[in-house]
DNA sequence: AATCCGGGGCG
DNA sequence: CGCCCAGGATT
């Protein structure tokens, strides 16, 4: 028996229930998933965990159900939809690619890699996925599980990024002219239960003695990566200016960098200049905005990005209902749990209340 | 090829 | 606490 018909075997004995797949009996009448359903969700997907996108996918398909309610959204709407689940430029392209798919595209997706490809929010492995899944196109899909998976059964050598190449041509190799889109399904499900980084469970895999990291005992090896640098630690103060009625004043993040176009209390800048000693708290507490009154929280909110850990402390004022600088709007208690507001500022004002 | 971009879960 | 995750865009 070929080994992709071993784990399809596999995956239909294991067929995992989630939202933007098909019923196992649908399946089996040969329907294929609604691409945008599997666009939405590999968007969601990318860099994040199973269990983070169910809630979020379920109530974006409740609140935009086909792409052309999507592209009819307004930009802010959908940030504040996909607030918490972090890597905000997804939501903004996400709502670039709807634009296009039903302006330039007559609200179909692309049918080829290129096509696809060339769609904002899609790069090699989401192209591969819908291709593969929404079209039943007999392309290499790898991920990061993927590349786990194959560096082990061939045991590659070469670290990443430059095992990349042999990765996918071995997959290609692999892949079936079958059911492509559920054999990529299945590496993903064997990479996030029995392949794991750590401890794999060889003797329930269904590429028993195929594998010749396993054969060598030595799976734990692949893939090879290279040392990832340390991260700086940087400093800042959040300024949280709290009306009579325990409305917040917020104010939104600029178009371009970390946590764009997202919304943020007010803060000193966190640039890297703000590292370890060299944070001058006498110079941050010198943006405060004017005219306020501000007390120490005591404590800190530590908070840590893709590249940096963030110290914050907290300053607290109170004011009457006029607005305390220019940009900006206050945020009732009803108001702030729907606010385009990222985990690091519902730290802040968790910790203050 | 390196860097920037979030957040959570797990050992 | 470090590592990892259904990566893409930019430089």
């Amino acid at each position: 028996m070929p080994q992709s018909t071993a784990l399809l075997d596999w995956y239909d004995r294991h067929h995992r229930d989630l939202p933007w797949r098909v019923s196992p009996a649908d399946a089996a009448l040969g329907v294929l998933p609604d691409p945008y359903h599997v666009w939405l969700s590999e968007i969601m997907l990318q860099q994040t965990t199973v269990g983070a996108v169910k809630s979020y996918f379920v109530a974006f398909l409740h609140t935009w159900p086909t792409i052309e309610a999507l592209a009819a959204a307004d930009e802010d709407d959908i940030l504040r939809a996909w607030a918490g689940l972090g890597y905000y430029s997804r939501a903004r392209n996400l709502h670039k690619c709807a634009r296009s798919i039903v302006a330039d595209h007559g609200g179909r997706f692309p049918q080829t890699i290129e096509g696809l490809k060339a769609l904002p929010g899609i790069g090699d492995y989401t192209a591969a996925a819908i291709a593969a899944i929404a079209f039943d196109m007999p392309v290499a899909v790898v991920d990061g599980n993927i590349e786990r998976i194959v560096s082990r059964l061939y045991r590659i050598a070469d670290a990443l990024p430059a095992a990349k190449k042999p990765i996918k041509q071995k997959m290609a190799i692999l892949t079936p002219s079958e059911r492509p889109g559920d054999f990529a399904q299945a590496m993903m499900d064997l990479g996030s239960s029995l392949c794991s980084p750590k401890k794999p469970a060889c003797v329930l895999c269904p590429f028993t003695s195929n594998c010749e990291a396993e054969m060598a005992g030595d799976m734990e090896r692949f893939p090879v990566k290279a040392p990832k640098k340390q991260k700086p630690t940087r400093r800042g103060v959040a300024f949280l200016i709290r009306r009579a009625d325990g409305a917040i004043w917020l104010q939104k993040r600029p178009a371009k960098g970390l946590l764009a176009s997202m919304a943020q209390v007010p803060t000193t800048d966190w640039s890297d200049k703000n590292t370890g000693e060299q944070f001058d708290l006498a110079t941050a507490l010198s943006h405060a905005p004017d005219g306020l009154k501000f007390h120490k929280k005591t404590g800190q909110v530590t908070h840590t990005f893709t590249h940096f850990h963030l110290l914050l402390d907290v300053y607290e004022a109170t004011t009457s209902h006029k607005a305390p600088m220019a940009d900006g709007w206050w945020s009732t208690p009803l108001d702030i749990n729907g606010e385009a507001l990222p985990t690091v500022f519902r730290k802040v004002v968790e910790f203050a209340a």
